[in-house]
DNA sequence: TTAAGTGTATTATATCACTTAATACACTTA
DNA sequence: TAAGTGTATTAAGTGATATAATACACTTAA
């Protein structure tokens, strides 16, 4: 599928991966980029399924998720917002982080690199990336 | 589960991933660091689903793919050996390490970190491994 | 008061990936 | 010939994912 927008999200929703996780990670990924701002209201569980032509069901699913993961509220009859506490957004950012760069690094051991390969290969790859884009 | 030894191969699998995917990265994991010798036979179909208790077509599954990666052959009524191409493993452990640090470079990008961020914090987060094991 | 829009819960159904089970066949080696 | 290889087939069960159809409690604005 192509890109969507929906309020201030993108989303790009293909099938290589469950649909509630996609969601899941879209709407986090936009949030710790600040792309929707503290205490923003972000689309209704039932506009998203219209939008996204999918089960309200599948939508709860990604909400309740990011409500467990502190990042959103909700507030009953009003829909759900992004939370007001910049450093739980913060504080979560870092833990994901964390989470990827051990398993990253977990990764890299099974395939035998030592942490010098791994440095000097993560640096060359970062500076092919950063021609592209800043 | 705990770890077991079959062969000279360590194996260690839990209910957190699809069995055949667990027994492909392990064994591929082990011949990427050498553990296994080029050339070199792994346990039959047959012993290995014995020795994990599971199924073995489970077994077939991951010894499938293996061979469609080119890092192990099979003879006939012999049984299955690592491929005795040093450039084949050599070939298949950059891919995928390329596979790897670009999926993490990914992920890091989802949540906003610039570049030097992420140079930054895979530095740091190796210099605690280092500290652990060399 | 009413209607529309919120999140939430429930029950049922369908599909698919994964796994097991039981066999059978072709080949190699001792 | 017997035992050990990889391989293929058919059948069945389980769990995660997703859909469908409703219903309820709450909030807001008309």
């Amino acid at each position: 599928m192509q890109e969507q927008r929906i309020g201030s999200i993108r989303f790009q929703i293909d099938f290589s991966q469950p649909l509630y996780e996609q969601i899941l990670e879209q709407i986090r990924s936009a949030i710790a980029k600040g792309e929707i701002g503290l205490g923003q209201k972000i689309p209704s569980v039932r506009e998203l399924a219209h939008e996204l032509r999918i089960n309200p069901n599948t939508v709860m699913r990604a909400y309740q998720e990011l409500e467990r993961d502190g990042l959103t509220e909700k507030r009953r009859g009003q829909g759900t917002f992004v939370t007001s506490s910049k450093e739980r957004v913060e504080t979560f950012r870092q833990e994901l982080a964390a989470r990827y760069i051990d398993a990253f690094l977990s990764q890299m051991e099974s395939l035998g690199y030592s942490w010098s390969d791994v440095a000097a290969y993560v640096k060359k790859k970062i500076d092919e990336r950063s021609g592209e884009r800043g």
